[in-house]
DNA sequence: GACATATTGCAAATCATTTGTAATAATAAA
DNA sequence: TTTATTATTACAAATGATTTGCAATATGTC
């Protein structure tokens, strides 16, 4: 009988750790910078798809064609406003009740997930 | 003096009607297989650019890669539930004033649009 | 109809992400 | 601690969506 593991491995530290230097969401590409080539970049894709099947991390897409990463960390469940001029993200956490059952009374779906961000110009930009 | 102006062209006039045809947010992809190559893939990308510019069609991303792009109709604002299964879409229309005012009080962000989509299965995929 | 120029098609480029694979490193077994 | 097992990596190449440069073309104007 085999064993089947997950190792903990340089990769899978160094992206867990800039991932929580960031404490927002971030590209594959900021990570990479961050890592300065301490790894490559498909190992840094595998390794958030790993955490993300893991629940470690989240995945967000702010609309420019990258996905972003975030550690699940004690903050919870949250959303985001983004700043449309400066890029800067600001975390938004609100109470959901309300609106989930709204929408489950309105529809047959079985909701898993829902994704919320905000866009604007935060308070340097406006 | 020159003049400028928005030409009606051939391009314009299939791609609103393959947006028209689906009323759902659809990828470039499925324009270009409904229109059968009539025009050109960077015919769509750029109509659809111009389409977004112009308020007449609204971009949406469900993580899977690929812009939706969905015609702004008299629906108005909505939002979509996707079956992660089979890919169903449907409108889901509610009342946000209560939300983006909670959101205005948390922030001192200036918010302009937000999207909001969930995800889960249709009753067809439970 | 002729002109001015906005727009197209085509090909090539770009950008993010994925994938195949031989080499390597993490862990278990001896 | 050495050896064996196999999960994981780096690298290179492939893929897929989107963008871009440009000569040819179509549209609206005079
Ligand atoms: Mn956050
Ligand atoms: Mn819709
Ligand atoms: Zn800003
Ligand atoms: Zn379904």
């Amino acid at each position: 009988m085999t064993k089947i593991g997950i190792r903990y491995t340089k990769p899978r530290k160094l992206v867990f750790e800039a991932l929580a230097h960031y404490s927002k969401p971030v590209s594959v590409a900021e990570i990479n910078y961050y890592l300065k080539n301490k790894i490559d970049l498909s190992s840094i894709y595998r390794t958030l798809e790993l955490m993300k099947k893991s629940n470690i991390a989240e995945e967000t897409e702010f609309g420019d064609g990258k996905k972003r990463y975030e550690l699940i960390s004690e903050k919870g469940h949250h959303h985001h406003l983004i700043c449309e001029n400066c890029g800067d993200i600001e975390d938004i956490k609100m109470k959901e009740d309300e609106l989930l059952n709204k929408v489950k009374t309105k529809s047959k779906f079985a909701i898993k997930k829902h994704k919320l961000e905000f866009f604007g110009l935060c308070p340097n930009c406006q």
